[in-house]
DNA sequence: CGAGTACTTGAGCGTTATCAATGCATGTGG
DNA sequence: CCACATGCATTGATAACGCTCAAGTACTCG
């Protein structure tokens, strides 16, 4: 399956002009933009450009027209909403390949900031828009992906609302574990990409819950620490286990 | 914009056959349907029964397969699930002229039951994905819906991280409010469609929470019971500020 | 009018937040 | 190379918010 899309891939880019943005892009055939044959992404991509943030950086923030689309090439991103009084809530991450603007609002939602060094392709909406308009399989993909966070949000949303915090950092281990495995990483090894701020205001936690409890995962033996953001699942069973209830 | 609709829709109705059961929908301006010209909808339509369902009564469990995709005619449905131990969360609700269906999973990833007496039109999702894929104004449409949801779930995961019960229920009383003016309904008057019990569970809540916070607002004259399910808000101000933090 | 269900109110407890101190890397300048 | 600053993570003590358990009240419907 992957491999199918690779050599499609291959096949759209190898008729790219050499200097092509497109044809060096990492995330060309899992991004958006994969539902485009060569001679649409070459057309598509004429003119925008590459942009990138240094960790911390904002990207948007929460109320800010929201005149551009992206496809995030590299790095992670992280959206986020801040009450009055300083709470904040990470309502999701992007990893590269995602796509920034899965929405017909005019501003953005949430504030846009780079978790690490990050590198975005940018897309005037209205160019997006227009050009989307004439090709039916990029609005498929669109709604694919707006279905399939959706599905993300809902997920998150039973664990915020009903999970305890154990739960939630078993949960949030074997999300990680997840993805890991689809990058290719062995199975049982997890890297956590971002901070413990960013993992309680994710998980709906304060900081030094996240960090009693992974140190009692860690007592508990299901869980090695290798690093500080990278560890192994030591027992797959119970953490499954814990994170369902 | 909403009698624009109206009218287009009329122009489109008076060509279906009399008997033809989108003739009398009630949502068919505002449904997904309200992506189709007269011809397109009757031949959309041919054949997909509407059914009904009693208060409490299950549409779909979690984990079923996914054979059909569905309008919300009448009454109105909660998405949840349900945790090992009993505990529930309510990821959404849906009123009608809403799409029950908006993934390409072939599983529910959520029960839907429906919360009072509703109707909905059913449709296989063989041959409304086929139709689909012939209509880029429903394929548009559906990721504007999608795109709705998702921006609708995200502040829900905002709600359910980092706000207080005060605040939970304000904006619960707030979001409320700002449907019914959409039906009509006098700008400061709500009805609770729900049980406190689906109340609490939508906001990650208990009951009896929920019962004291409703109890604290009235004793703080911030609104003001003109039934078990209708109530009043006497101060939108203070409320605002109380949803906010 | 009576039975059953839904909701409200109360008392006490537990999980997680808050406040505070300590530990542990990494980097900088003397 | 070490002293120190800085930023992030861990650990501890205490408090608060919302949960649990329990009783009481008020609808709704037969």
């Amino acid at each position: 399956m992957a491999s199918l899309a690779l050599a499609v891939a291959d096949q759209a880019l190898a008729d790219l002009p050499p200097t092509h943005p497109c044809g060096t892009c990492p995330v060309r055939d899992i991004a958006v933009c994969g539902a485009l044959d060569d001679a649409s992404l070459r057309c598509f991509k004429e003119g925008g450009p590459t942009v990138a943030y240094d960790a911390g950086e904002t990207v948007a923030f929460e109320g800010d027209a929201a005149t551009s689309v992206y496809t995030l090439t590299a790095g992670l991103l992280r959206l986020s909403r801040f009450l009055p009084d300083g709470r904040r809530q990470i309502a999701g991450f992007l990893f590269p390949g995602d796509f920034l603007g899965l929405t017909l609002e005019k501003e953005h939602a949430f504030t846009v900031q780079a978790v690490v060094p990050s590198t975005l392709c940018r897309f005037p909406r209205p160019r997006f828009d227009s050009f989307a308009a004439g090709q039916p399989a990029l609005e498929r993909r669109l709604y694919a992906l707006a279905a399939q966070e959706l599905a993300a949000a809902r997920e998150q949303l039973v664990l915020l609302g009903r999970k305890t915090a154990t739960e939630r950092i078993a949960s949030f281990l074997l999300m990680l574990a997840r993805r890991g495995r689809a990058e290719g990483t062995a199975a049982d090894d997890i890297r956590i990409p971002v901070s413990r701020a960013d993992m309680g205001d994710y998980l709906g936690l304060r900081i030094e819950t996240v960090s009693r409890e992974l140190s009692n995962l860690k007592a508990a033996r299901v869980i090695q620490f290798t690093g500080r953001q990278t560890l192994r699942l030591c027992d797959r069973d119970r953490i499954e286990q814990l994170a369902e209830g």
